[in-house]
RNA sequence: GGCCCGUUCGUCUAUCGGUUAGGACACCAGAUUUUCAUUCUGGUAAGAGGGGUUCGACUCCCCUACGGGCUACCA
């Protein structure tokens, strides 16, 4: 097998989509496995739909993803520049050498007089309307016009292009990874533009020749670009590069969770998930779009999240480590439909990860919300709570949000708790109760349990009774990890003193 | 319209001619728990339709339907 060399080519004409992130992925974990070169290439070729800070931002969404780049846009290699628009005078050579192998020609038609032969065509009845081996002969190009005549506005600097001379009936085969054999005529192929009249390659061509340059194995992208893959087929062929062609795969699309059609951004806001990797603002539009990073998903659950969208190792095994992804990815195993987007499903990974990991980095992401809310927290304490918080969330965030109970006294209570649970019996354990907590010197999840069974039956009221009353007085709400140890945390002297302000402060139902 | 690709529980998928069609997410029920969550146990739920081939088809072939992609001097 040859050496493995895939590249990652997203087009800096805005955020990087989820898919572009999955295609990337599996680039980079074919090359992690078998110990090849993942490059970044950038396909800037279209000068009308650049956005500035897109290349900045896919190469921060692929940095904080953990797929690195081993050569390429931002970091360099053999095959400098990386970048289509600083590599022009390289694809004008090999556009000039199919031209003077009458493999391709130049056309002068204008946008309007293509737009005619459209028309002509579809009035005629005709099934396609393309410039290709049926229609080239009527049209103005170095085929139909003298020699002299093209010369002449190629020197006068007529606006012009250069375009793919495709032979008339020929089947076009080709292998492809996933899909197996692929056929098609090349009467179905149009004489595609290879060179634009600003003196830009199209996608193509710049795609073929750095394939080609950069020594390319693997040509794994998106199923987008199946149909015009035997065009590239074709190119390789006239290039002499046959031999040195990569292998295609061609990447089910991701299509939205709900209804049918592929995954917009639309779709995303609309059921309320991001579809960026990190967060992004069109600097055109200036609209905002939240990233999976801000929204808190891990990147370790993302990715595992991704890779299992359209492809699986063939065990039972849904958990991963980014290692091990690259350990037994193979591309045989990717699936061939399209993989609806599953929010759901991203979430449970998410809480996976989540909860395997240690107390210590769950209190890091707890101490960073305290620290937007101006509260100070010993580690060990942030510790403490992760630790009976972290089968109960999904997000980072959560430490916090469902925990705000641990750093701030509640000051409004359920009110369905009130008119269910707080009583008389209610008010006699809980004084009795606080007035024992008093007498305690070793005060702790333990103690506090025993301190409250011992009320229980000086009270001679069960505590089972009381026991969300006693959690509302504590953290407001009706839910909440276990009771004792969250005592234990909040302290015996805020204990005793929640207890009291919901004694002084909630008035008995007169029944 | 033309061409290409696809179609197994609601979703992601396993199966590579012979299975009670398996797992996971979600959902429902029960158990555990001081509540909620977790956890555990169980459950609902699938081969688009029609023809072939075959002793036997989810699996191979054809047709139809449906879905997706492409059809730009965009990628």
């Amino acid at each position: 097998m040859r050496e493995v060399r895939v590249r990652f080519a997203p087009s800096p004409t805005g955020a990087l989509h989820i898919g572009g992130m999955r295609t990337a992925l599996y680039n980079y974990l074919l090359a992690r496995k078998h110990g090849g070169t993942m490059i970044l290439r950038i396909e800037d070729t279209d000068q009308n739909r650049y956005v500035p800070g897109a290349e900045e931002y896919i190469l921060e969404s692929l940095a904080w993803a953990g797929i690195t780049i081993d050569e390429g846009v931002g970091k360099g290699g053999p095959y400098s520049p990386y970048r289509q628009s600083e590599r022009k005078d390289i694809y004008k050579q090999y556009a000039q050498r199919l031209l003077t192998e009458g493999k391709a020609y130049y056309a002068f038609d204008t946008e309007q007089e293509l737009e005619e032969m459209r028309q002509r065509l579809k009035e005629a009845g005709s099934s396609d309307q393309q410039y290709s081996s049926t229609t080239r002969s009527s049209m103005k190009n170095s085929l139909t016009l003298p020699e002299s005549e093209v010369n002449q506005k190629i020197t006068q600097g007529e606006p012009h292009v250069i375009r793919l001379k495709v032979p008339a009936n020929e089947e076009i085969k080709l292998t492809d990874l996933i899909r197996g054999e692929v056929s098609v005529n090349s009467s179905q192929v149009d004489d595609k533009v290879l060179m634009k009249s600003d003196g830009m390659p199209t996608y193509h061509l710049a795609n073929v020749v750095d394939d080609y340059l950069m020594k390319i194995s693997h040509v794994i992208r998106g199923e987008e670009w199946l149909p015009s893959a035997p065009l590239h087929v074709l190119l390789y062929r006239f290039l002499g590069w046959e031999k040195e062609m990569p292998q295609f795969a061609h990447l089910p699309l991701l299509l939205k969770a709900d209804g049918n059609g592929k995954l917009s951004k639309r779709d995303a806001d609309k059921a309320g998930f991001p579809i960026f990797p990190i967060n992004w603002t069109d600097p055109k539009t200036k609209e905002f779009s939240a990233g999976f990073r801000e929204n808190g998903y891990l990147h370790e659950a993302l990715l595992n999240f991704l890779a299992f969208l359209g492809w699986n190792p063939g065990t039972e095994q849904e958990i991963f480590s980014f290692a091990e992804l690259a350990e037994i990815f193979t591309l045989e195993r990717i699936g061939k439909s399209g993989a609806k987007f599953d929010i759901q499903k991203a979430q449970w990974y998410n809480q996976q990860y989540l909860r395997a990991k240690p107390d210590e980095e769950l209190a890091k992401y707890l101490l960073t919300s305290l620290a937007k809310e101006s509260i100070s927290c010993p580690p060990e304490k942030a510790a403490k709570i992760c630790a009976i918080m972290k089968e109960r969330v999904t997000f980072p965030k959560d430490f916090w949000e469902q925990g705000k109970f641990f750093f701030h006294s509640p000051t409004e209570y359920d009110p369905q708790i009130v008119s269910k649970k707080w009583n008389e019996d209610t008010v006699r354990f809980l004084s009795a109760f606080s007035q024992e907590l008093k007498l305690i010197s070793l005060f702790n999840s333990e103690s506090a349990k025993l301190t409250l069974e011992k009320v229980a039956t000086i009270v001679t009221i069960p505590s089972g009774k009381i026991m969300q009353a006693l959690r509302m007085t504590l953290t407001g709400g009706a839910s909440g990890p276990d009771l004792m140890t969250t005592m234990e945390i909040i302290g015996k002297d805020e204990t005793i003193r929640r207890i009291s302000f919901a004694l002084e402060n909630i008035k008995v139902k007169v029944s």
